[in-house]
DNA sequence: ACAACCATGTAAGTAGTTACATGATTTA
DNA sequence: TAAATCATGTAACTACTTACATGGTTGT
């Protein structure tokens, strides 16, 4: 149960409409915690109800931007939330599930899907390390700038994982 | 929609109940891929009904073990599965929501989170290492032992990202 | 024969996905 | 002014979670 606190961090960040929470999503917290449109909508709905949001103004009927803003409730909310005791999810990778698939009625064609792939992590590392070298310069930042380093670092060593084990696979997989 | 091929795997490696199955799942797919008895429950019966594995005899009431066994649609549908192309699963991780949450309305007690966190990876790498040296000591294996092991290398490097990443985190927590 | 446990299963609820619909605004 | 696009929303479905129920087996 995280999307709502994601909406009522980024709101806080800056008040916006769920169409520019969607754009926004795509681009940040999107890195990791995806949601469509429609999540965030229904969300925002909720969100509502609870009194930990409020719309401003249109009103008016369904094509109209309505921007949202973060309540006193909402912040107390997503304070709560976040001293919450939390465990690590568990992984959960299909990719490794088709490994142990391959072990048992291989060969398939897991090679070029574990190149394709690979491609695309490169890709998505190469536009993380660009956005840090843009967003990040090696100067000592304040405490919030350094937060938020944190996350995009996150994301380089999990893209540089997959880079590498990738790299192993291939070899075995190469064998065959 | 990976559940179903999960279980197709398992049962070709060795066929068993519902129940086996579930512990199975704990020790070693489940590291990948987690659930509960009721989603293999409902699964198995689902798998059932689609000709792809048959469950023999019992057939007599609720507290009898029901083995099952992968018919060949089964093997079928699951070589079709493997070699379907695959996009790499968005990361969904909710401690970097907190993170931002932390930047906006901070402090809070992450640290101590972090700290518990970092504990638990510890444990399961070590775990991890553990399973490696019994059951892969580092002579050529055969192509089928090679893939299982690259699944464990997969769950050596993420615990030790997040051991890595955690180490960092408090390093920038500690100066608030 | 009773308690504790094991194996299978049902039910209800939540989160996320996919497909589509409708009103407003912009652009050719 | 018609077409394209944008913003919001509905509906139906699937996967997963949590809580509980029932029949069988085992141990004392």
């Amino acid at each position: 149960m995280s999307l709502p606190h994601a909406l009522l961090t980024a709101l806080l960040e800056e008040p916006c409409s769920g169409s520019e929470l969607a754009r926004r999503f795509d681009r940040s917290i999107g890195f990791f915690w995806h949601a469509t449109h429609q999540q965030i909508y229904r969300e925002l709905g909720r969100l509502e109800r609870s009194g930990w949001v409020e719309s401003l103004p249109p009103e008016s009927g369904r094509g109209r931007k309505k921007v949202y803003r973060v309540l006193p409730a909402g912040r107390k909310e997503l304070k709560r939330w976040t001293s919450e005791r939390q465990v690590p999810q568990p992984l959960r990778e299909e990719l490794m599930l088709k490994l142990r698939a391959e072990a048992v009625i291989g060969p398939t064609a897991l090679r070029q899907d574990i190149k394709r792939r690979m491609d695309m992590h490169r890709q998505k590392l190469a536009l993380y390390k660009q956005l840090e070298a843009r967003d990040f310069p090696p100067d000592d930042a304040s405490y919030e700038v350094q937060l938020r380093h944190l996350v995009l670092t996150a994301g380089v060593m999990f893209e540089t994982l997959w880079i590498e084990w990738s790299e192993q696979a291939l070899k075995v997989l190469a064998k065959k």
